[in-house]
DNA sequence: TAGATTGTTAATCGATTAACAATC
DNA sequence: TAGATTGTTAATCGATTAACAATC
């Protein structure tokens, strides 16, 4: 046995094990009961001994002869990724990003409860999003001041994106979720997630010259 | 000199030099000339070397004991990444998601148009969205039948996801831009280029437990 | 010129894959 | 039991970093 004894785990672990996470969701609600690292490798287009050595961080989930028990790893998985605890977060931005991350239903589910939303523009502030009012950006310091959040969500224009982690750092945010197209500077205790949603698009740009060719 | 001579160049790669693509981007328009890998990498938290490495792949951008000339360097790696040239998408699911990605209004200046938008929603069919009337999926494949499409981005629920894929790939097709959470099967001379919104939540959550610890 | 910095080769590091004893 | 498949160690592969000659 090895477990994860204060390593540090390598980040494209994590993202596999999120990935892990969704097939193990689906193949669990399609009734399957039982699968092998081989015929999951198959799936994902991952070998066996990927996913065997990547399960090995955090300890035994299987067993010879066998395999593992979908709905067990699944719960599994699902404690190691931190889903089984409450997190709040905060939207800051209500655009069309920021509105279609927040509603993502599935979120919910998983423990992750927006708790607020703060936006700039006067024409929507106040309205209803979901089920909270749209506070005004000059509120966001002093709410953090009076309530806890876990994690912040950045959806507004790269110019401003610094400037607001800047503040969300300073009321001791750990989690930062940045859509922006920009490297915030943070102090290294705070967690930055970013999704690069451009750089993906001119990656596909990228391979499909690569294909003509 | 070394040049890409057919070499596959690793995925890793193509990432960088978007992230560059991006950072070049910022530092022409605050008027800087010239810079050094060695600012760039610092900038960036990333080793000098493997800048020079990257570029390599490519050819040859610098001068020594100069460094890069900012804007011709941006203009080569535009020209890499293919966005010199003009790329025709479809948006295949008009929610917020959809109408995030397509109105996020810089990918127009590089060279991504959006020639239609299709949404099976009753509601929603006919109604404008940007310079667009949306259309009935219905019509989806006859659309493609009578025009050029480059790229689809694919917008829908993850149940819907590999049917339009299917489809998107009988009618030639070359790239998918997925933000379903679903692996899509295609043929390998079509590139699908993978957003993972929820994974990328599900690793921030794992680094806040980490953190903690 | 002297100093700086490139492009590239070689060395190192880390991640993936293969192999296999353990065992269900 | 025999067959299958795990968890883990060892071998391989690929990616990153260091070093340095070339040269602006």
């Amino acid at each position: 046995m090895k477990k994860n004894d204060g390593k540090q785990i390598p980040q494209r672990v994590v993202s596999r094990l999120a990935m892990y996470f969704r097939v193990l969701t689906q193949l669990d609600a399609s009734g399957i009961e039982r699968i092998s690292s081989r015929e999951l490798g198959e799936m994902m287009s991952i070998t066996p001994s990927q996913i065997r050595q990547d399960l090995s961080y955090f300890g035994e989930f299987g067993q010879q002869g066998y395999g593992y028990k979908v709905r067990f790893l699944h719960e599994e998985i699902s404690k190691i990724l931190g889903l089984k605890e409450k997190h709040s977060m905060i939207l800051i931005g209500v655009g069309n990003l920021g509105r279609a991350i927040a509603s993502y239903t599935n979120f919910r589910n998983r423990g992750f409860y927006l708790v607020a939303a703060f936006d700039v523009r006067e024409e929507i502030i106040g309205k209803r999003f979901s089920d909270l009012i749209i506070k005004p950006m000059d509120e966001l310091a002093q709410y953090l001041d009076e309530n806890h959040v876990d994690i912040g969500i950045l959806t507004v224009p790269a110019s401003q994106a610094q400037e607001i982690a800047d503040c969300l750092v300073e009321k001791d945010i750990k989690g930062i979720w940045n859509f922006a197209p920009v490297k915030l500077v943070v102090p290294e205790d705070v967690v930055v997630e970013h999704v690069h949603i451009s750089d993906s698009l001119y990656s596909l740009s990228f391979r499909l010259r690569e294909q003509d060719s």
